[in-house]
DNA sequence: CATATTCAATTGCAAAATGCAAGTGATATT
DNA sequence: AATATCACTTGCATTTTGCAATTGAATATG
């Protein structure tokens, strides 16, 4: 019998799939906020920049961890505190990321400098590279 | 006043902007039949595997329409009819697409043979020309 | 012409997800 | 001991979704 994470698929098609894991209007800004800007604290998660609910938070962290692409540790220094960390399986959702920062940068008006999007669009490897480093500068394992 | 199809952005952020045009659980199934699978119809779009409920159906296409994703029009053959093709713009979230279908492939059990998740990582442009190709083949202007 | 069928879309209504404010218990600080 | 912080949790109103039935326009059939 199917988990409330895990509830049974529409369909195996992979689109499918990762949509049933994180298509839906917050699961990913979480993602880019432990990816991309090297948070790993619940209150720094809440201050996001799109007004999150923090019962929302709780309830797509929780998610992400069944579903592997992110670890919750106590934080060693307090212990009141968890630290969320993207593993690897999720950093490798940098390259989606990329994709979808740069379409909408390209065909929307959006708070990206253009300069900085014509940096990302000339070295993609780079880009991805920076965020691999972000990531295990956060203390991935 | 912002519209329906427009509500007030939550942030200007380019990935958010994305995630509030396609981030929801049908959108992208949607495009991914439009420009993978090189349906045009309604009718060819309930019956996309995942089961879409018409009164979705229709919102999600009126929402990738007034986004410019799409374009709507009137069947010549058949007035009862309409057909849905990709824009320009919408044909851009290949990519994205790809990397979607590539992570879930990679890291998840799917419906998708191995060979072909293989042949795809090897030949990333090969992959995107081909749907570049059955989005022209659609009759995309 | 009359009837039936197809098509895209709409309606009604129940169920689920979301947004928001307030509250909880465990831990830390003073 | 008193207060503050942190990560949730709860209650409740609002919104979105899922599902089945239905609509009206257009087409096909007898």
């Amino acid at each position: 019998m199917p988990s409330e994470a895990f509830p049974k698929r529409r369909s195996d098609c992979p689109l499918n799939v990762s949509l049933e894991i994180f298509g839906d209007r917050w699961t990913l800004l979480i993602v880019r906020d432990l990816l991309l800007k090297g948070r790993t604290r619940f209150g720094e998660l809440l201050e996001g920049g799109e007004g999150i609910a923090s019962n929302i938070l709780t309830q797509r962290l929780a998610r992400l961890e069944a579903h592997g692409l992110l670890k919750r540790c106590r934080d060693i220094a307090d212990a009141r505190r968890f630290t969320y960390r993207m593993t690897q399986r999720g950093a490798d959702l940098a390259p989606m990321l990329y994709e979808m920062i740069l379409w909408a940068a390209q065909h929307e008006e959006t708070a990206a400098p253009p300069e900085e999007i014509e940096a990302m669009q000339r070295d993609r490897a780079g880009y991805l590279a920076s965020i691999r480093q972000t990531w295990a500068d956060s203390g991935a394992s």
